[in-house]
DNA sequence: CCATTATTTCCACATTCATCGAAATGATGG
DNA sequence: CCATCATTTCGATGAATGTGGAAATAATGG
């Protein structure tokens, strides 16, 4: 992943309506929801949800797919983990990170595994 | 994690500069840098990057110390893995997602019980 | 104390972003 | 094809953000 996408991405979540959404795609799953719907669930006027869908489409996070009338969206899992996988690149400068306290003794080899 | 502290750090994160300056950090490990190297290895103005490295302080991310002349900052490596397991929280609605497809597999157990 | 070094605050400016009603567009079912 | 439903585009406005030089502040060493 490269910076500009990366900053992309934290930008587009850097919002509370667009966070709420994308999170609430994470949950949904696989089979995502149409337009109308987040719209109901969160309480955003159409238009203003319309907006916050075009900028978390152009970071990559979610994708779009028409269902007879509506449009469906779903959470990128691909391009969450890309994004979590960037932010914790060569955490303390590569090295197995020393104890637990630092780097959170994430597994950062099953983060990659996947976004890779 | 509250998501006003996720948005902030989100937003915090979404800028060239600071995400160079916080990957930076992550990278330094422990000991962390003092504000005027950093500023070198990035080639930005002492202003723009104080005022930067306010924003990633404001945000939770990062920490300062005073050693004798220079202000060390360094990355908070909790407030990271809380961000990290924010935006997977209840991943395909809490359920163990399904097949690999799904969430990527990611370990999230690994990533809450040191963010917690 | 004072000179020096490190970092921050101030300021003005241009740019980008969020909002939402109303109108336009797109797609379906009959 | 047409009526209808779902979603997006348009447009104007107010608010927030990034920038960097110059001056101010803070802390140390001698």
């Amino acid at each position: 992943m490269e910076a500009t996408a990366a900053i992309g991405a934290l930008g587009a979540l850097a919002q509370e309506h667009r966070l709420a959404v994308f999170r609430l795609l994470v949950q949904a799953g696989e089979d995502g929801m149409p337009a109308g719907a987040i719209a109901d669930a969160l309480g955003i006027p159409n238009s203003s949800l319309s907006f916050h869908l075009a900028q978390l489409s152009r970071a990559g996070l979610i994708s779009q797919e028409r269902r007879s009338r509506s449009l469906i969206y779903t959470a990128d899992y691909a391009a969450m983990n890309a994004l979590l996988g960037y932010l914790t690149e060569n955490c303390c400068a590569g090295a197995t990170c020393a104890p637990d306290a630092i780097c959170g003794s994430q597994d950062k080899s099953a983060l990659e595994r996947k976004s890779a």
